[in-house]
DNA sequence: GGGATCTCTGGCACTGTTTCCGCATAAACG
DNA sequence: CGTTTATGCGGAAACAGTGCCAGAGATCCC
């Protein structure tokens, strides 16, 4: 097995000098044709392939980013990371990702990873607790960043979803269809997301003088989702709509009411947050707050294109508004909604 | 905003040479205490973060991974990332991603960019249809590669499935169960883990001198899974039991077989394949041959190395079992299976 | 006190590539 | 035919580190 071939090895074949070589893969300066060919012949011949990290440390252009995601199993981030990959790699940018599970410590060892092998850029959901010395020694770098979801300040790019707006409007069309109870379910930790959504929800519980608002904790999955609606049920029977913080607490909750016997959109209604794939699939569909998320990633890459090409831009920030698709799993309240006698519990 | 420190900026700071800054953060050579603290000191306050790719460069050990996976939304691979993920950040590699979407034009140039930017390992899904000189190419470099469950040969080192001798067990069990007509649903390309699948469950078949064998294309995802289901139930009414693909079509049968007013597990058997997360979740939960994931990331990641330390080594191949994991959509047949006089389809 | 030994630090060459500049050779012109 | 201009190519330095080796002091021993 021969070693790797190099421009040496190139412009031995070719017989010509490296620089030469550089400039023939490169199409630039003024080579004579008769000179291409030969050295294009042996680059083919011994399967050259540029070495682009030297290259990067002689010219400094970095087209390699980073994307530090929080959670890659969710479908809703898979998305935005096709999003996010579609457009650079169109820009001839190699995006690399890696997951840090909401883990700060494996987050500051994937970020120090990340500027270590130094990537020209990065995108990135700042893990729940983000220690303040990781934020400052990512700044210190000076690598253009864009936070995604969850803003830390210090001068960073921000690009996220107006979520107040959105769960306002979707406390709204609860409350237009006549639902007088509604309840938000989902999410522990009060992240910057979920104090926004929440906030929003209140805001327009108060101002519509519906009942007080029902603020229920449970871990983002579906399975949590269903145990969480199941007890929530118990503990405020009287609640007849349920806003969800993500699709898959949603999904959840809507098989909760499945299970008891009831009907998602006729007898509880349900209403998610993000429109995954699923979302559309499920059984009934869900309504739910769509954010685009492949929309959502090429705006990510924008910004930090942008930030890349000026980085001495001041920061900026970028909210997008979600929007309410409505599927099957919203509808008015029955006029009495109190315990069904036919209760029929479904086992599984 | 300063430039990026380099050896040179701290060596300046802590009024030191360049080899003595490079010696500290490494911890090689002797060094005084003394000297070790003012640079230790300097590289603080400076937010030092060494140079991999300038350090790669010239000593050649290159601690940074590639994983080339064909489908990043799919819950089984986002599982195997993870167990490659966590034995090779252990062992101080950086792992990053990149998803073909099985098109072998998008796989082409993420292999390039991924040679291009030097990377010391690969991991790789090969997609579909990967033409020749792809290979050629990656086996010219001397990138140190393992191939995941599709082997394609030219001296790669292999993990994977035993694929037919998993769909031989399901197969098997449901004819202990007294299934007589089993279909296989699911796929579409004659992919090698499709064909060893297919060829597994026909084996079976034949040798238990069962009906014909019906095979049934579906592409790879729930909603197809459903109206595939669906369709095949009109065409091969007789049929009681089902062994997918994967999971997510096994979902989709599941679900159809509700809507039809039947019952997974009591009225048709469905067995999935992968053991995803949401298969123990599903209602009815889902009878499934587990090939564990996380494990099978885990060896990827265990074969890499091997590779890497030994690049002279003979190609491997290492198959890993399924197993078979009961749940709740599969049981004995019914005495009867003629369409039910009670039919009573149920609308989502 | 002089030589041997040990401890610590710096000089230099090298990794694969790009960029700047300059040197040949050839063509064009007066 | 001699000078200018255009064209094609190569030499050398630089990027941020590492590894080898030399050498300066300090210490120790006889």
């Amino acid at each position: 097995m021969p070693a790797k071939p190099t421009l040496e090895t190139v412009a031995k074949e070719a017989g010509v000098s490296i620089p030469t070589v550089s400039q023939v893969m490169r199409g630039t300066g003024r080579i004579s044709e008769q000179t291409r060919e030969k050295v294009l012949n042996a680059a083919r011949k011994l399967h050259y392939v540029p070495n682009q990290r030297a290259a990067a440390m002689r010219s400094g252009d970095n087209r390699e980013i980073g994307f530090l995601i929080n959670q890659l199993q969710n479908p809703f981030n898979a998305e935005v990371v096709g999003g996010v990959v579609d457009l650079l790699e169109a820009e001839g940018f190699l995006v690399s990702i890696a997951d840090t599970r909401d883990d700060p410590d494996r987050q500051a060892r994937q970020l120090n990873a990340f500027i270590r092998h130094g990537r020209g850029g990065l995108i990135w959901v700042p893990a729940l607790d983000t220690p303040e010395d990781t934020l400052d020694l990512l700044v210190a770098q000076g690598t253009p960043t864009v936070t995604f979801l969850r803003p830390v300040g210090h001068g960073l790019d921000y690009v996220g979803v107006r979520n107040a707006e959105a769960t306002a409007t979707a406390t709204g069309y609860l409350a237009d269809l006549g639902h007088r109870h509604i309840a938000y379910l989902g999410g522990t930790d009060m992240t910057h997301v979920r104090k926004e959504r929440i906030a929003g929800y209140c805001r327009e519980i108060a101002s519509r003088g519906l009942g007080h608002s029902v603020v229920w904790d449970c871990a983002d999955n579906k399975l949590a989702g269903l145990d969480a609606m199941l007890n929530l049920q118990k503990a405020h029977p009287e609640i007849t709509a349920i806003l969800c913080n993500g699709d898959m607490v949603a999904l959840g909750a809507s098989l909760a009411i499945t299970r008891l016997g009831r009907m998602p959109g006729r007898d509880v209604s349900v209403i998610g947050f993000d429109d995954i794939q699923d979302a559309a699939v499920a059984t009934p569909p869900l309504t739910t707050m769509s954010v685009h998320p492949h929309r959502l990633g090429r705006k990510l890459a924008r910004v930090l294109l942008d930030r890349i090409a000026e980085p001495d831009m001041p920061a900026t920030a970028a909210e997008m508004s979600a929007e309410l698709v409505v599927r099957q799993t919203t509808g008015a309240p029955k006029a009495d909604h109190s315990p069904q006698t036919g209760f029929r519990p479904v086992r599984s």
